[in-house]
DNA sequence: CTCATTTCTTGAAGTAGTTCAAGTTTTTAA
DNA sequence: TTAAAAACTTGAACTACTTCAAGAAATGAG
C-alpha cells in the first residue's frame, strides 16, 4: 500500500493523515495469471493500481485474434478511462499476464476520495497526461518505423519487459504477426 | 473567451468571479493558415484552446514526408503535453490548417492559474482523460480495420471534418498513402 | 482573370508484411 | 515425470498496400 503513497509523492506532496485516508479507500486484490480484470461488454467499475505483476489491455478483432493495445506494469494505473468515467460498456479486455497484485477503487469511492482530497486531482491529471503523451509517441512509432525497427526499438528500451511477456503479445502490441516476429528474431528478414 | 468558460462549465461549475480570473490568464492569438504554433526541436511553452479553425499535430518522418498524429478543432486543447509538462524539446509540429483563433496560456501562468483555482485540476484531468481514451480507441482502429474500412469509418463519423482538411492529411492520419486514398475514393480498390 | 501553386488521380511495378499449415520447443499441471 | 497445453519457428504462397512518375483539377494571390 505504501507503494501507492510513494508513487503519489512523486507528483504531489501529502501528509501522513492524508496518506491514511487515501489508503482506506483502496482494496487489495489478487488475480491469477490469465484471469480477467475487465471483459468486453462489461462497464468498467474499477480503476487499478498495479503493485506487482503485469497486465495486458487488448481487444478481440473481428477475426478471432487479439490485439494488444497497451501493457500495464508495476506502478501503473490501468482501466478503460472512457468506460470508467462515463459508465458505458467497454470494448476492451484487461487480463493478468502474471499473477497479479493490485489496489482497486470503484467509481463511487473514487469520486468521493477526490472530493475529500482535492489535490489528488493534480496527481491523476499528471498521471493521465503522461499516459496520453506516451500514447502519442507510440502512434508516432507505429507510423514512422518498420516492423523490424519497432521490434529492435522495444528490445533496446525494455529488455527486461520483453522477457516477461509471450512473444505473440509483443508482436500484436507492435502491430505485426507472431510469425513475422519470429523471422525478425531469427534474422530471416 | 466565453467559449472557454462554457467549455469548462460542461465539466465543472465555476462562478462569475472565477470565470473572470480564468479569463485574465489567457491571451487571444491568431495564426494564419500554414503558420506553425510549435515546431520540432522547440520546447513547448504554451497550451492552446482552439476557438476557431483547425490544426494538425504532425511529425516529419525520416523520409521527408509528414505524418499526422492528431487533429485539433474548435473547443479542443492542443499542445505536446510531454514537452509542455517536462519542458523538453518536442518532436512534433503543430500547424494551422485554416486561419486560426486560439486562447493561449504559457507554462508559468498555467501553474499559477491552477494554484489559484484548484478545481480546474479536475477540468483538465477530465479533458485529458477523454483525449487519452480517444487515443486508445484510435489505436484500436488502426489495429483492427483495413485502410478502406478506416476511411469509410472516418467519413461516416466526421463528414464535415473531411471537407475541411486536404485529403493527403487525412490519408496520413489514417496511416496510408494519399494515392491509395484516391483509389479508395474512386472505388478502384 | 490568369498564372503559379497546391492538391488529387491514375496505372504499373514492387515490397513489407500476412496467412496457412505443419513441426518443434517450452511450460504447466496433476 | 509425463502428458497436455501453450508458445515459437519455418517456408511457400499470397495480398494490401507503397512508390514512382506524370498528368489533371482545383485553389489562391495579385
Amino acid at each position: 500500500m505504501n507503494q501507492l503513497i510513494q508513487h503519489i509523492q512523486k507528483f504531489i506532496s501529502i501528509d501522513n493523515h492524508e496518506a491514511e485516508i487515501i489508503t482506506s479507500y483502496f482494496e487489495l486484490q489478487n488475480f491469477k495469471k490469465k484471469e480477467l480484470l475487465l471483459e468486453q461488454g462489461q462497464t468498467s467499475n474499477k480503476q487499478y493500481f498495479i503493485l506487482k505483476g503485469l497486465v495486458r489491455f487488448y481487444i478481440n478483432n473481428n477475426k478471432g485474434s487479439e490485439q494488444t493495445i497497451q501493457f500495464g506494469i508495476e506502478n501503473w494505473w490501468i482501466t478503460d478511462y472512457l468506460s470508467f468515467q462515463y459508465q458505458t460498456p467497454t470494448h476492451f479486455n484487461i487480463q493478468a499476464i502474471e499473477n497479479l497484485e493490485v489496489l482497486s477503487i470503484d467509481r463511487t469511492s473514487f469520486d468521493e476520495l477526490l472530493e475529500r482530497i482535492p489535490k489528488l486531482e493534480k496527481y491523476f491529471r499528471l498521471v493521465i497526461q503522461k499516459s496520453f503523451g506516451a500514447s502519442q509517441v507510440r502512434i508516432t512509432y507505429l507510423f514512422t518505423m518498420s516492423a523490424e525497427e519497432r521490434y529492435h526499438h522495444m528490445n533496446n528500451m525494455f529488455p527486461e519487459f520483453i522477457q516477461r511477456v509471450p512473444q505473440y503479445m509483443i508482436a500484436s502490441y507492435l502491430d505485426f504477426s507472431a510469425e513475422f516476429m519470429s523471422k525478425i528474431r531469427a534474422g530471416k528478414v
